[in-house]
DNA sequence: GCCAACGTTGGC
DNA sequence: GCCAACGTTGGC
């Protein structure tokens, strides 16, 4: 049986929360500038999941330190390529592009607070600043958003 | 290859 | 400002 191809490749994209501290670039930079090139990741699994990230993967926006919630979901528009900003080493880059704020953002607090979320990066391994969501957490993160 | 020392991130 | 968690570095 033929899978219609619109399913099909939504059935491949997946799910991504990147980090950022909002003081160094914020929500409202990314969306005044139209996209951005996800430069300065430093750290192998963090430039791993940089590295499996396919165009058209819907990624949250999280800040962190100041704010500590998620408050936008972007795209990925260009897959990985060297970090132009690495002097050395074998490091990556992204350009991602905005897609819409969260109508409310969700603190940390609430995303720690809910079971269904205990496993995600952003929970279990505080400092990764790039990690896969699956499809239930990206959509439990969203539905607390209040669509 | 082990591990102590050190640096960084980020929540509190 | 503190500190836990984690990653990296470098001496042995």
């Amino acid at each position: 049986m033929d899978i219609p191809w619109v399913l099909a490749w939504f059935l491949v994209l997946m799910k991504w929360l990147v980090k950022q501290e909002p003081s160094a670039y914020s929500w409202s930079d990314f969306v005044k500038d139209g996209k951005t090139s996800w430069t300065g990741v430093r750290n192998y699994t963090a430039r791993n999941n940089l590295g499996k990230m396919k165009k058209g993967d819907q990624v949250f926006f999280y800040h962190s330190v100041e704010d500590k919630a998620v408050v936008g979901i972007a795209r990925v528009v260009r897959t990985a390529y060297p970090d132009p900003t690495a002097k050395e080493g074998d490091w990556s880059a992204v350009d991602l592009a905005p897609i819409k704020a969260l109508a409310r953002p969700v603190p940390l607090q609430r995303i720690k607070a809910d079971r269904r979320l205990k496993n995600i990066g952003l929970v279990r391994q505080g400092r990764l600043s790039v990690m896969p969501l699956t499809e239930p957490e990206f959509r439990t993160i969203l539905r607390m958003a209040g669509k």
